[in-house]
DNA sequence: CGACATGTTGATTAGGGTCAAGCGAAGTGG
DNA sequence: CCACTTCGCTTGACCCTAATCAACATGTCG
């Protein structure tokens, strides 16, 4: 996969293939989840679809965003890098995530397309304006927002105080869990995974170097814990076994 | 200070000082700043004070919490546990900022008052009515909790990719930026800070070890960026060279 | 005063970073 | 079509940063 760097702008909204709102795979989870009737038909109106390719840069930090967007299908990330090329991953956008934020038109991360997108966009100026007129979409982007701020809280603690085995522990059993989530499951006993983000990108979320993600999932895969059975599939031979290696007692997370 | 573990319960409203909102110091960075009238009038009415001695863990994690409240004055942590010990802070509550959450009635961490805290209370339900009713309320919310966001990835960067020496230096610049902030100023120059924590604390907050954080401090003084005036009050002698520390390129922070 | 919390500094160690070599799969171009 | 490159990944050798263990200083409080 190639990172290219040329920016997407939102043109006019391109009027192909517009989905009923009705049959959206995201509708339950999404920013317009509480959303109905005369709301629903005003989202539905406005939104325009957009499809990025695997690899592409969709904003820069810092630049210009016009409009906002809801993940259907495919995962993107947050990045920050410091001045020397250190890279940090901030956030994995996973499909019913949101994508910038109303009152900012800035994007404050570099956000890249790792697998192909789809996106349910709307233009920033009526989608602010729906904000301010109906209070069941802020609601809900409120409790989205603190749902990110729980995930980016439980990852401090991953960078902050946790072994690199226990990193990976957690991460294959966060991946787990929201994949488990789409389907309304809990997840346990044996569970296959299939990982979207290459060795680097996961050591870019995890604070390690790729050799350190691939010696510790080597170790994992030799103390019985998981099984690789592809590089980018992962077989989880036993939850509770995983969650042990965690670090964190129990039901957290 | 010594942390006792008696919590805290809300009780009936004491009806004992409760000074007009026109006055209060965090009127417009607190979560009513966009209330006005009739809207700021009925937080008034529900308001009741509340103050908690230093050291005093105010709720543990997955504790009930039937209040919701603005941080006046004061400085309280809030703080993951692993099940060996070793503990993460996750976020440090300033003058201003928010505790709790509508919609969740179990606190997520553990929180600890720092210093003696000065709180601006509403009993859960009164408060999650006024969320409904008032469009203004929700939306500094909002605004509110993507900066706490924003703060947190911040310190996922620092957690993940920063030196000792840089978390420690990144630490002193967001003091600085905070305390800046309260008097409408950009942090520049000569500045002299109160350190709110010990050096524990710190380590907590940046994840590292008590005794790094303070061979960090006396490499800092060492090598002339900062000086110790006391051993919790800090001099940055030039903030530009401490921003030079911080690792990230500029602008960053 | 003794007990305890806080902080500093030194010696040693270990976990993970860095550097380097090599492998397989997938493109790419001559 | 096949040499050649590139990408993603694994593994090994070595090194460095920060953790750990330990001693000691200072200040506060009962």
């Amino acid at each position: 996969m190639t990172i290219s760097a040329a920016p997407i702008h939102a043109g006019p909204p391109p009027l192909r293939d517009r989905p009923s709102c009705a049959d959206c795979p995201i509708r339950y989870r999404a920013v317009c989840a509480h959303c109905e009737g005369e709301e629903l038909l005003r989202l539905e109106r406005a939104k325009y679809y957009r499809r990025i390719p695997a690899g592409q840069v969709i904003l820069c930090a810092g630049e210009r965003m016009d409009f906002v967007a809801s993940l259907i299908d495919g995962v993107a990330t947050l990045t920050q890098t410091l001045e020397d090329g250190r890279t940090q991953m901030v956030g994995l956008m996973l499909p019913s995530d949101f994508l910038g934020r109303p009152g900012r038109d800035r994007a404050g991360y570099t956000v890249t397309a790792i697998t192909d997108l789809n996106l349910c966009c709307f233009r920033r100026a009526p989608f602010e304006a729906m904000m301010r007129d109906t209070p069941r979409l802020p609601a809900r982007l409120l409790e989205m927002t603190l749902d990110e701020l729980d995930a980016a809280r439980e990852w401090m603690v991953i960078l902050g105080r946790k072994t690199a085995r226990e990193r990976i522990a957690s991460f294959l059993a966060i991946l787990a869990r929201r994949a488990a989530a789409l389907k309304r499951l809990e997840p346990r006993g044996q569970i296959r995974l299939a990982l979207p983000l290459t060795r680097e990108a996961m050591a870019d979320y995890l604070g390690l170097t790729l050799e350190t993600v691939s010696r510790q999932f080597s170790a994992l895969k030799r103390d019985g814990v998981i099984r690789l059975r592809e590089k980018r599939e992962v077989e989880i031979l036993d939850f509770d076994r995983l969650l042990v290696e965690c670090g964190d007692g129990e039901g957290a997370g």
